[in-house]
DNA sequence: ACCTGAACACCGTTCAAGT
DNA sequence: ACCTGAACACCGTTCAAGT
C-alpha cells in the first residue's frame, strides 16, 4: 500500500510484541520451517537485522514463540482441581495436546528446550503439580510424574507431523489412551 | 595426503556406503546440527552435488543415517522374549534409550517421521510385539502400546540434550520410571 | 535506541557439461 | 553412471553508519 522504503535513522515504530505478532502470522502461514528471521523480516517489511533490536537471537525468538503458543492452553481453576484432580489433570493434558498439534513442527524444538521455561509453561506445570498433590502424589514422585505427563503429550504431538501417513484422530486417541495408563500407573491403581 | 582435484568425469569411488560412513563421523563430530550435505561432501572431498547420485536428498539421507543408528539397539532373542516377556520390553526400551541418547539432536528427527519406517526400526517393532503378545497384550491394545513405548523412549532420548541443565542420568531416571508406570497401565496392574 | 546497507560464512538443490 | 562448475534462492548474524 505504497510504503515507502526507509533510509538509516527512520523507525519503522516495532518493539517486541510487534515482532511477536508478525512470527505468531509466518507461523501460521508457513509453519515453523518457514519462521526464519529473513522471513520475519519481510513480513514487518524491515531489514533482517533490524530483528536484533527487539530479539537477541533466533533462539530468543523460539522462546518468545513457543511461550506464546503455550498461552493458548486453558488453565483449571483450584475449586476444579478440588473437585476432581485426576480429571484436571486429564484436561489440561488433553488441551494441551490440542493446542501442540495446531503446530506439530514446533515441537522438536520445545522438546529440545526441554519442556520450555516461559511464563504460561511455568503456569501449566505448577496447576498440573498442585492438581497431583491433591490426588495423593507429591515430592519426587510429583516431579517425575509432571515430567513424564509432559514428554508423552509433546511427544504425541510432534509424532502427528502434517504431511503425516497416521491421521490426527488416531494420535489423538494413542494420546487419550497413553493418559489413562500413565495415571494407571503414577496413582498406583 | 596429497588428494588431487579431480576434474569433471573423474570418479571418487563413492558409494551409498561410504556416504553413509562419511554420515556416521560428522555426526559424532559436528552433531546432528552439523551434518549438512556441504559438510558431508567437504568429509568425502567431493563437490556438494556429487552426494546426488547416491542418495537422493537429504531426507533420503536422513532416514539412512537414523536407521543404522537404531542398528545399534541389541534385540532379544525369542526364548529370552517367552521366558520374561515383561522383562524383554523393558529392556528393548532401555536400550534404545541408551542408543538413542547418544544422539538427543537426531530425535526431533525420528518424532518427525513418526518413528522411523527402516529396516532396523521394524526389527525392534516387531520383536517389542511379539513381547507383548507373549505377555497378553495383542490386536489394537498392542498396536497402541508400541506407539506409546517409542513416543515415550524416544522423547525422552529428545529431552536429553547436550547444554541441557538436566543431567542424563536423571532423565534416564525419569524415563525407567515412565516404563514402570507404562507397563503397569497397559498389563491391567 | 532503532534502523539500513553491506558483508560473511553458510545452507539445499538444479542444470549443464565432461568422461 | 558418476562427478565438477556454476548458479539460484535461501539462511543467521555482525559491523559500521545514519538520525
Amino acid at each position: 500500500m505504497g510504503t515507502q522504503p526507509r533510509g538509516p535513522g527512520q523507525r519503522a515504530g516495532l518493539d517486541r510484541n510487534a515482532v511477536l505478532a508478525a512470527a505468531r502470522r509466518v507461523l501460521v502461514d508457513r509453519g515453523a520451517h518457514g519462521l526464519s528471521m529473513r522471513a520475519l523480516a519481510r513480513e514487518l517489511g524491515v531489514a533482517p537485522n533490524a530483528l536484533y533490536s527487539h530479539v537477541s537471537d533466533k533462539n530468543d525468538l523460539w522462546d518468545l514463540v513457543i511461550d506464546d503458543v503455550l498461552g493458548h492452553v486453558p488453565v483449571p481453576d483450584e475449586t476444579q482441581i478440588a473437585a476432581d484432580p485426576v480429571g484436571a489433570i486429564r484436561e489440561v493434558m488433553a488441551d494441551s495436546f490440542e493446542v501442540l498439534v495446531t503446530h506439530p513442527d514446533l515441537m522438536p524444538q520445545i522438546l529440545a528446550r526441554q519442556g520450555a521455561r516461559g511464563v504460561q509453561a511455568q503456569k501449566l506445570g505448577v496447576v498440573t503439580l498442585n492438581a497431583l498433590a491433591a490426588a495423593g502424589v507429591a515430592g519426587d514422585e510429583a516431579r517425575d510424574a509432571l515430567r513424564v505427563l509432559i514428554v508423552n503429550t509433546v511427544g504425541f504431538a510432534a509424532f502427528a507431523v502434517e504431511d503425516g501417513v497416521i491421521p490426527v484422530d488416531e494420535i489423538r486417541g494413542n494420546h487419550a489412551r497413553s493418559l489413562d495408563w500413565l495415571l494407571t500407573g503414577i496413582l498406583g491403581r
